[in-house]
RNA sequence: GGAGUAGUACUCAAGAGGCUGAAGAGGCGCCCCUGCUAAGGGUGUAGGUCGGGCAACUGGCGCGAGAGUUCAAAUCUCUCCUACUCCGCCA
């Protein structure tokens, strides 16, 4: 969500920013907040000065009872009423425009970075830089889950029985390495000064609409049922909503920390899952970072940010790019953001393996998160970004790791997480 | 899950239907004392949020959240959330 503000002083600025995300049938609704933010206002002031009225009324009712004054006081609560009913009528109206309002505001973007490509959809995503040699061995790659299922490390159907698509029981020295991916990952950023945490794995309502838009919602999060609670999706949504309501204190600035959590999504969206393999599951696990500071320290925490992992990627012997999220591909809620993908050797191209997201103020507004200043109280900046999220991860490592004989090679900084073990055998 | 208690500003806290946007304190500013620090003394100041006004100012809302009673609610009623204590259950 914007700043009403921006609109009142700069209807253009938000106009230009809705073009360049290619969304120009939310145009008229800069214009429509406008005039409507405008009546609202007018609105209040008749009502404000009308409750202004009937709270000097009341407290003369309250000398007329002490002295005892009964009938004067009984026509003053006459006059009351009138003014009630019509408090109450612009009561109404200023609700119903107020509502108008929000709905048009949730869905105007955040005002996008300059520096941010423009482009309509994914397709125009731009390739920023390549980490690492996208080597194509001489020998074929197959399937992520048929190199699993040879090393018996993969029982999809066995899920599909207890829990239906989309799960999988992970076994034996492939279950360790998946762990051992977290585990470093997790050493990896504590190495870098950021806190560890484990956040709670559900939450209130309250907290996801702060953290995410609606469509988003209701393609992500699974709800449990009668109950106030939401499996999160990601730590993300858990570690930001840890500071809902909070005024921050400066010498607690930058927060950063890295937090671990399973994930779960619906995946409701217009992919879908994947069948046979663990691309795309309901299930999975993460270690996260997030980060929350001075706005003006954004970008170059978001710079840090997304290059840690691609350095953690480097660690696991994987060629990654960079690839910059295009205006059009950028959710509402964003200022920036990229996608961290790893080299599939197999399907000769990248694909994603982390996002890293700089949200400027919109979180911060829609949950809260401040911090108070000489200039006064202002909103600060959330950050997140992935470390490492897997299987998907996972994915990553064998087929680049995989062997001719069909063996997985375990890299160096993987195997003391492993008992020391070098590689995983065809069993 | 049961029973009880509580939730007031950045923090602690007074407050039991009109005189409370909220005493008091911490905090913060300045000054004094002290060789320096801790502590102490004096004095001043502010405190959420949405509006109106060029401004000085000024109005509404706001006491965990929501609804209700009343001319009038931090205060009374209901629902919910959270914390603490006790009991029960359980990894």
């Amino acid at each position: 969500m914007i700043d009403i503000k921006l609109i009142r002083e700069n209807k253009d600025l938000v106009k230009e920013n809705i073009k360049k995300k290619f969304q120009d049938e939310k145009l008229p609704l800069v214009d429509e907040v406008f005039e409507l933010d405008k009546k609202v206002r007018e609105v209040q002031v008749k009502a404000d000065g009308l409750k202004a009225d009937k709270n000097k009324l009341s407290g003369e009712i309250g000398n007329l009872m002490k002295d005892g004054k009964k009938d004067e006081a009984e026509k003053i609560k006459e006059e009351i009423a009138k003014t009630a009913e019509e408090i109450s009528a612009l009561e109404e109206e200023q609700e119903k425009l107020s509502k108008d309002i929000r709905d048009r505001m949730m869905v105007i973007p955040q005002i996008i970075d300059d520096s941010v490509p423009i482009g309509h959809d994914d397709t125009e995503n731009v390739e920023v830089q390549k980490f690492g040699d996208p080597v194509v061995p001489d020998y074929e790659i197959p399937y992520h889950a048929d190199i699993l299922e040879a090393v018996g490390g993969l029982d999809k159907d066995a899920a599909g029985r207890t829990s239906g698509q989309g799960f999988y029981y992970l076994l034996g020295d492939i279950a360790r390495l998946h762990e051992a991916m977290i585990a470093y990952a997790r050493d990896f950023m504590i190495d870098h000064g950021f806190t560890y945490a484990i956040p709670p794995f559900m939450i209130h309502s309250d907290v996801v609409t702060g953290v995410m838009s609606f469509p988003e919602m209701e393609a992500m999060m699974y709800k449990i049922e009668g109950e106030d609670l939401y499996l999160i999706g990601t730590s993300e949504h858990s570690m930001i909503g840890k500071f809902k309501d909070q005024i921050i204190k400066k010498d607690e600035l930058p927060i950063h920390m890295t937090s671990y959590s399973p994930c779960f999504r619906k995946e409701g969206g217009s992919h879908g899952l994947e069948e046979r393999g663990l691309y795309r599951v309901h299930q999975f696990e993460k270690q996260e970072m997030i980060v929350i500071c001075e706005p003006e320290e954004s970008m170059e925490w978001y710079e840090k940010m997304w290059k840690l992992t691609v350095e953690l990627f480097r660690n696991f012997d994987i060629p990654v790019r960079q690839l910059e999220c295009c205006s059009g591909d950028l959710a509402d809620l964003k200022v920036k953001s990229c996608d961290i993908e790893a080299w599939s050797p197999r399907q000769k191209k990248y694909f994603e393996v982390g996002s890293c997201s700089n949200l400027g103020d919109a979180q911060a507004r829609r949950l809260g998160i401040r911090e108070k200043g000489e200039k006064g109280t202002y909103y600060l900046h959330t950050l997140n970004n992935t470390v490492v999220a897997t299987p998907r991860g996972l994915i990553a490592l064998i087929e680049n790791n995989y062997q001719e004989d069909g063996s997985i090679k375990i890299p160096k900084v993987l195997q003391p997480y492993m008992g020391g073990k070098e590689k995983i055998e065809v069993k």
